[in-house]
DNA sequence: TAGGATGCTGGAAGCGCTTCCAAGCATGGG
DNA sequence: CCCATGCTTGGAAGCGCTTCCAGCATCCTA
């Protein structure tokens, strides 16, 4: 055991094995030319010592750590914890130590990207979610880090995303079959100024789609707040308010739908009797709920977003670097009187 | 900008500045000492090269990082998310730098706590939901890191809880109450072997409770699995398929018990007509879909578990240095029919 | 048997920062 | 006019590791 106050180096280790500092490092790292006995001896001065090796003198030393940077926005979306749950899923398996960085404004972010990109902190690095400015990418591709992007895009750069303009014409397409021709849109506001689009691109799709069938869309009742089911209450709320209430709503998440929903009970009101309710996401809640959605592969995304990355550690280069996973509607009770229940399923 | 492949390092700033390494130092410690005038052309010659002083570097001389490290078991769990918001939403306001180790397993934990203890590779460190053996405990009091725990405890540690067998005891209570004599519960495995208890202690409570009754509480139809909704629907399938099935379930978790929703749904079934059902947690799912259940303040505990390390790294001894936060029972639909529908509130 | 290969090993240099000590330079009091 | 005092400043030492080179056995081959 160690003493107390005192940190074991790899110094101690190497005196108490018989050996040089070299030879302890070399143990440490796996390295072959040690022979047999050496390194026996070596491993039970560190388990003697009950040493552990400084990530950082390692990581300063060899000029880059051997952890995988992932960098997301402020976990307050579950949707980003389910990517991240794939990326860890994959990163955990091949034995890659992970750190996570969570980023809950510009000057957070630039200073994560500025030190990740600049000095070589991490053997590669994920950012989900988050924008990136040009400059930001070129800082990495200077220094030879890789870099793989998860529902955000810059060209040339590795990244996974979904096509959330059509996403929004397939939510449109659900609605406008039903036969409905007003409508109302509950998306988020970007307040912390990270860059976050996949709200207002699902609004033009959504828009365009209704301009095609010859409405207006600037008749679309639309709110934007922060992201939370709470919030969706409230603003459902206030288009339910309208003199001429729309008769469905498109929620940019599932979390929002979730609040419109609750909402409507609260009220006494039903779906899709009172009003039809879409989301978007596919989350487990929307199952739960009966809630429309159109889903995306968020777990699949990180899981890919991390093989994509360590195919850029192996040295490989990608083939298709820019993937657009697909989205799926999935009717459910909101908009389709007596669909039918399904129970959650038991894999994720 | 930084030429291409060319890491700047302090020493760069310091010749472009025409001052010396400890000058730049200082200045990028805002440390005292430096005329105006040589702190401006240290920080301009900063911004001209694009400098980004090394972590790595800082924290291996200064003897220890200032960023806070935060060890979360693999994020599965809604519950855990909610925590991490808190403890965030606190460190990220006093601008400090947090770093995120998702813990999957043994080895990982031991490899994760044994380098954050050993080394200073953090001015200070929380843990959440895993169990640290003494050991563990004594490598950072050893080195004077500070340490918290929530949702976990170790004597002399500050911590943060609630007391999993009094929740156990109030579900029991409340279905006691509501006259219901036989009973099932859903609880989760620990299956990484992270030390997570709260799933069995709840089942203690309750058995306790009920045995209080005059009921024997081997008659408790117990199931387990790994913790997710899907695995819950299926565990409530196996006790609703006994001859004589209970007519309450109590699930360890919001989680589980909207899996066990999903799945009386899907069969046509209704709560708490056929079956009432209490969860665990207060997550936002269970007011959405109207679950009975023994709300936590997760969020709460986050924040004061992050307040808690402040005080530590500000040197001070917190009074209380083990918290015991509050359960609260929430009767909705599930178990109490007729209960009012209230939609999901505004804040978190 | 000698000369070169080969396999292990020790240890110095260097990664980029902080910190501390000594030194330079004004300034003010005596 | 001289020296003590207090600011600033430069830069060497050291944090704990990796890596590379040189040194030493040992072994093989001709």
């Amino acid at each position: 055991m160690a003493v107390a106050g005192q940190r074991v180096s790899i110094f101690d280790v190497a005196k108490r094995a018989s050996v040089g500092v070299g030879t302890v490092s070399r143990v440490l790292n796996g390295r072959e030319g040690v022979s047999a006995a050496t390194r026996k001896r070596v491993l039970a001065a560190i388990d003697a010592l009950g040493y552990h090796p400084s990530r950082l003198a390692s990581g300063l030393s060899r000029g880059r750590s051997d952890a995988v940077a992932v960098v997301v926005p402020f976990i307050t979306s579950p949707s980003v914890v389910v990517r991240l749950e794939g990326i860890l899923e994959v990163l955990d398996n091949v034995g890659l130590n992970t750190v996570l960085y969570s980023v809950g404004n510009r000057q957070q972010r630039d200073r994560h990207l500025g030190v990740l990109g600049d000095r070589h902190e991490a053997a590669g690095v994920i950012v989900v979610s988050i924008r990136l400015s040009r400059q930001h990418v070129e800082r990495f591709s200077a220094v030879g880090t890789p870099l793989v992007l998860v529902d955000t895009r810059v060209a040339g750069v590795p990244s996974i995303e979904v096509d959330n303009r059509e996403g929004g014409r397939m939510a449109a397409s659900h609605l406008l079959g039903l036969g409905h021709r007003s409508f109302g849109f509950i998306g988020d506001i970007d307040r912390k100024h990270l860059g976050f689009s996949s709200s207002s691109e699902r609004l033009e799709g959504f828009s365009a789609r209704i301009a095609e069938a010859g409405i207006d869309p600037s008749r679309i009742a639309v709110r934007s707040g922060i992201h939370s089911a709470g919030e969706a209450a409230v603003l459902a709320a206030s288009i339910l308010e309208l003199v001429e209430p729309p008769t469905a709503i498109f929620a940019a998440s599932d979390t929002q739908a979730s609040g419109v929903l609750s909402y409507l009970k609260s009220k006494g009101l039903t779906a899709p009797g009172d009003l039809a309710l879409i989301g978007f996401d596919g989350l487990e809640v929307s199952a739960l709920l009966g809630i429309t959605t159109v889903a995306q592969p968020l777990f699949e995304s990180g899981v890919r977003g991390a093989q994509l990355l360590l195919q850029l550690l192996a040295g490989e280069v990608p083939d298709p670097g820019e993937l657009v996973l697909p989205l799926r509607l999935l009717p459910r009770s909101t908009t389709v009187s007596g669909a039918s229940i399904e129970p959650v399923s038991r894999s994720p």
